[in-house]
DNA sequence: GTCTTGTTTCGACATATGTCTATCTTGACT
DNA sequence: AGTCAAGATAGACATATGTCGAAACAAGAC
């Protein structure tokens, strides 16, 4: 697979990049949402530590990465999760979080830049 | 007219998905910066206007496709601006504004999902 | 020069957002 | 039952944001 087929595969799937074609209204409005739960630094950070975990995160582990307040990070987690970008599930006294990467995927390819063609 | 004033960390590596590793927190603020300014359905639309032109767009063929004033389209320009996702030009009477692909591609990677979305 | 058009900047306003403390809910363990 | 701990929710607060109208600015037409 060639460094340009990575764009145009991604591309492919879900939806129509923004340098490929304008989004109409509701598009807009639906993709900014989710572009507005990222908006944060704390909840990209929260996005990130889920997303990279490869695995369920409990709660517990993650507000010792913030200096903010407890009520603080359960209100970003809720944000992402409104977002449709993270859902969770409390077993026992632990919740625990993981990533949905749909939500992602689309809008990464939302903003995917085709390559160039150079011919 | 071209200023542009978010210093850009990156460039040439590119940068690591969320989904790969954790951000720091200085990439973190970055990159919700640049969210922040697609956090709008109308800055969203408006970036997917100016991308999916193929060439400058001319703010005066801008301006028809929203209801809301002019000055609150020069607003949201000057934001994507400052992020870094568009710089723009005066020409004689008209102002003309272009994509700055880099910006896109790097938020884009950032968000991709390696790995398939539903295993 | 003055006028007209296109675009940005300014100043103000209502609403939205991030943060906190205090309180509530859920479940585990004596 | 009672108690404790992990998170979520509620309410309040200061600040940030989106919007507008008015004014300023830029460049061409007259």
């Amino acid at each position: 697979m060639s460094k340009q087929d990575v764009s145009i595969s991604r591309s492919g799937g879900c939806c129509t990049p923004i340098s490929v074609a304008a989004l109409d209204e509701a598009t807009a409005s639906e993709g900014a949402a989710v572009f507005k739960a990222l908006s944060d630094p704390i909840r990209l950070r929260l996005m990130s530590i889920i997303a990279s975990a490869g695995a369920e995160v409990c709660v517990c582990d993650i507000t010792p990465h913030f200096t903010v307040s407890g009520p603080t990070i359960s209100h970003h987690l809720r944000v992402l999760r409104e977002a449709g970008l993270v859902d969770c599930e409390r077993r026992g006294t632990w919740v625990y979080y993981w990533p949905l990467p749909d939500r992602q995927q689309w809008i990464s390819t939302l903003l995917s830049v085709p390559e160039p063609a150079s011919a």
